[in-house]
RNA sequence: UGGGGCGUCGUCUAAUGGCAGGACGUCAGACUUUGAAUCUGAUUAUCAAGGUUCGAAUCCUUGCGCCCCAGCCA
């Protein structure tokens, strides 16, 4: 019999680098990059590749690169370059002083590019973009061969020398790769490779007007760093001969290999840069680190550790099948984690006014609450009982349905840590509205304990009456549907869930939370877990986001019941 | 349509010609001062059809389905 611990299942990346490193190649060495575009967030798909890239080169004891692929100056900026940092060492790894920037190759690259021109193997195209796109044929028809494939050596270094001194507009001319314009694989048909534009560059300003493109610049900074796995995503495959063409052309001894595995795909939520981008400027939501956003930033304050993102990443594996991830999973690894190391605490969202009419008025005793039921070395806290608190108004009704066993009229209750609780009177308003419980306690039951066995079934949660008010945010899915940009005839937003944020100003918090620094964790007995906003939380105020609910098998039970 | 890739429980993922295993989910139960956690049990899968073989998820053939590619984006 085999179970997971006894097995050490590899992913086919594992294996391959172990392989690879078995075999001695590229001397035992194993080095990998993470190379990300600085023209947007960080996701939790880039957390899957960062703990590939990162991971891979700690199992293997190699290194792992951050590299920021900055080729093209219309969409990137430094303001991305700085989350990214920020994102990646949060999640917990590091790339020493290896911080690279595919612009600081710009010079290298240019040289390659000669070189590639003198090998006879690239050429200036003086193609319009729509003519280029046009002479490039399609699936079924192979393309044609450029009017300006055969210019000479000379003739093109001198237009590739004259491009980059500024001399032409954006788009005049391009430099392609010569390969083969009747290949079966379009990208082979004579990709271009650099292309002229007179654009302010984040980091090399006004330095370049021309600028290299994926293809060229990606595989080459691959081998300028040593880079021996080079790892992306199933739609880069189709590029892989371009990326060995051109390695082939220039580069001598070790090389760079690129192996790509599925992207990851999450239910109830939608992945891509540019729609998230979208949401961010139409104000869907408050910003790329908006807690519903299922950006690395957006996690990070919603209340995810990076522990659960790690846990995440290896429980949903890695291959090459494209497929969906349950947003089940996410939350369970979340849960999981939280449920170890987050302090107990209580607070009651919609409070409804419980007095208790055998208490002695003016007393207040404190009682001694445990920060977790199966942790003792947590320690314990005070919280102070007097003759009115506040429940849950979920955790009464007046006429309770089947399976209810909270509390209701005649029936008793524990309130978590403290008494016996027993409703004696329901009080409203003019309208009917229940506003107070009028209830009688047990002293025999100090601490919750049950005297001589009485069982109670419920269990509530309570603050007291002087509790402090604090705001809560509950945050839910931000789309309603699992899928919410399969289909193409319909705008991803119109799934937007809108109820994916609610916000309460009215909770009631026990003494201790008013305190809670900010990015602190708690569970709120009975309701999910918190995280204190590192933004909006001020001194004696905190702000709590609810991370994730607990798991609620009783909404389940009463959904069944309809 | 040409090329490339991928098809294993509801979902994700193992198997490297030798008992289809694990996790999540679901269901049932135990326990419970959180309807949480924990524990126990159950549940369900090799895209199809042929072939090779003592033996096929795995190899071969044919078919089917899904994904990617026709940016001077990455």
């Amino acid at each position: 019999m085999t179970t997971s611990n006894e097995t050490q299942a590899r992913n086919f990346l594992q294996e391959i680098v172990a392989e690879d490193k078995q075999a001695g190649k590229y001397g035992g060495r194993v080095h990998t990059r993470f190379p990300p575009e600085p023209n947007g967030y960080l996701h939790i798909g880039h957390a899957k590749s960062i703990c590939i890239n990162f991971g891979l080169a700690q199992q293997y004891g190699g290194k792992c690169n951050l590299r920021l692929d900055d080729t093209n100056p219309l969409t990137e900026d430094t303001d991305y370059v700085e989350s990214i940092q920020r994102d990646v060492r949060w999640l917990g790894f590091d790339w020493d002083d290896r911080k690279f920037f595919a612009s600081d190759y710009f010079e290298k690259l240019y040289a390659f590019a000669e070189q590639l021109i003198r090998q006879g193997q690239a050429y200036v195209c003086s193609l319009t973009a729509d003519e280029i796109s046009e002479w490039r044929g399609d699936f079924t028809t192979p393309g044609r061969d450029s009017p300006y494939r055969n210019r000479t050596v000379e003739e093109n270094l001198d237009l590739f020398r004259r491009m980059r001194a500024g001399e032409f507009p954006d788009g005049k001319h391009t430099l392609r790769a010569k390969i083969d314009m009747a290949s079966p694989n379009p990208v082979l048909r004579d990709p271009p490779i650099y292309r002229i534009r007179h654009a302010h560059h984040h980091r090399t300003g006004d330095t370049w007007c021309i600028y290299p493109l994926y293809d060229f610049a990606h595989c080459l900074s691959d081998s300028i760093e040593g880079i021996t796995h080079s790892i992306c995503t199933l739609e880069f495959e189709n590029r892989r001969p371009l990326y060995d063409w051109i390695v082939d052309a220039l580069i001598k001894g070790e090389r760079p290999h690129q192996y790509e595995f599925a992207r990851l795909k999450l239910t109830y939520t939608v992945m891509s840069k540019r729609k998230l981008l979208q949401m961010v400027s139409d104000k869907s939501v408050s910003g790329w680190d908006d807690p519903r956003m299922l950006t690395i930033s957006g996690l990070r304050r919603r209340g995810f550790t990076p522990e659960s993102l790690r846990d995440f990443a290896t429980r949903i594996g890695v291959s090459k099948s494209d497929s969906w991830i349950d947003m089940g999973v996410l939350e369970l690894s979340i849960r999981e984690d939280l449920n170890e190391r987050a302090p107990r605490a209580m607070a009651v969202l919609r409070p409804l006014k419980v007095v208790v009419t055998n208490y002695p008025e003016g007393q207040t005793e404190m009682l001694e609450v445990a920060n977790h039921p199966q942790k003792p070395e947590l320690g314990t806290r005070q919280v102070p009982f007097s003759r009115e608190l506040f429940i849950e108004a979920d955790d009464f009704q007046e006429v309770p349905q089947k399976g209810f066993f909270r509390l209701a009229p005649g029936k008793e209750v524990r309130l978590r840590s403290a008494y016996f609780i027993k409703c004696e009177e329901v009080i409203k308003d003019a309208a009917g509205n229940v506003t107070e419980l009028r209830c009688t306690y047990d002293p025999a039951t100090r601490g919750g304990d049950s005297p001589e066995g009485r069982k109670v079934k419920g269990t509530l949660h309570w603050v007291p009456g002087t509790a402090p008010t604090a705001e809560v945010r509950l945050y839910d899915r931000l789309f309603s549907v699992e899928h919410p940009d399969k289909d193409k005839d319909r705008d991803f937003k119109e799934f937007l869930n809108p109820n994916s944020l609610e916000v309460i100003t009215t909770a009631r918090v026990e003494p201790m939370l008013a305190q809670a620094a900010p990015e602190s964790r708690f569970q709120f007995e009975r309701l999910g877990y918190f995280y204190a906003d590192p933004k909006d939380s001020t001194a004696g105020r905190p702000v709590f986001n609810r991370t994730v609910t607990l798991k609620d098998s009783w909404t389940k039970e009463q959904a069944k019941g309809k």
